[in-house]
DNA sequence: ACCTGAACACCGTTCAAGT
DNA sequence: ACCTGAACACCGTTCAAGT
């Protein structure tokens, strides 16, 4: 029993992507950040072009890599947004965050990025950031944050934060990001 | 009249540096932070193994980049640490290290690397952190600052503070740093 | 449709040959 | 001593040729 070719040829394609997306998360996890395209097309036994088919540029494969994040950050925003205490909520998101941010390379550069390549990322960001806002609003009018904070500045200091737990070495994540929370207390 | 041969080419030598350090500085002002070496060398008219005679590491390309800036940090951390408010002082520092990351990326690249490439950097380095421990050692007596902040946290948290601007855009670096501040208080 | 891989341009890095 | 630039390996990116 064949499948009909337009299957096939999908089934094929997903199988190739998915190879190709592991072959850059074993290279991206390893530490090599460049995630020279060559390479992952290597790693992944297919050719360059292939690669090149499949995430035009560097950015979309990228996404891709960080896209499970992304949606279960999204998620985790939007939970919190519906919390009882907006404050402690808050605090406990930006520490999943950055666990994710720990863990995930390619978040740390999706997030850091100022725009998204692809619709799907772009999407999750809004989704991201809206609930981040309404999380904020009650928050705020919780007296738990100080009044000029966006859901934007979040995003960033968060990347902040990360950045910094990184060139500090390991492990100072969880108190830097006490600085943080008690530096946006009002 | 010639100079001595040793002095003449110590003074050529001097020359085609400056050459290559200025080729390098427009180059990552002009928002290259990769700084092909091969590029560099052709700005400067020199050949590529001159480049790598003076500077063996990329890394010490950019320390040479920033030593200035470098410089002028660890004299604004010493004078601030005989100030008579160390916590204002600790608050102005802040804002001119800041400042000076806005304004040369190069400085950010050796602030945030793990450890310096040149002795001269190191020198710098510890003079910084030295100074900064003594300051923060004193706005910690006046109750300006909680206590578990040691001057490493401080270089890695402003280093922090300039990526989260970075990734907001432009323009949020008081902000940010308003937060940092609020966040360090004991 | 999708995949391959040769091809070209460019960069990192070294080193023999020049002055 | 110091500089040059050819040389080699590698990566980004495209595209004609295959299935």
């Amino acid at each position: 029993m064949s499948y009909p070719l337009g299957v096939s040829l999908r089934a094929d394609s997903a199988r190739v992507r998915e190879q190709m997306l592991l072959a850059a998360r074993r290279r991206i996890e390893g530490g090599d950040l460049d995630l020279p395209l060559n390479a992952v097309a290597k790693d992944a036994g297919v050719g360059v072009g292939t690669v090149y088919r499949h995430f035009p540029t560097r950015q979309e494969l990228l996404e891709a890599l960080a896209a499970d994040s992304l949606a279960e950050l999204a998620g985790a925003a939007e939970r919190a947004a519906e919390a009882a205490d907006a404050g402690a909520a808050l605090g406990d998101f930006l520490a999943a965050a950055l666990s994710r941010l720990d863990r995930d390379p390619a978040l740390a550069l999706v997030l850091g990025a100022s725009d998204a390549a692809c619709d799907d990322t772009m999407r999750r960001s809004r989704e991201l950031l809206g609930a981040l806002t309404g999380l904020l609003d009650r928050a705020r009018a919780g007296g738990a944050v100080r009044a000029d904070v966006t859901a934007a500045d979040l995003r960033a200091l968060v990347c902040g934060v990360h950045h910094a737990a990184e060139v500090a070495g390991t492990g100072e994540t969880g108190r830097y990001l006490r600085i943080l929370l008690d530096g946006l207390k009002p």
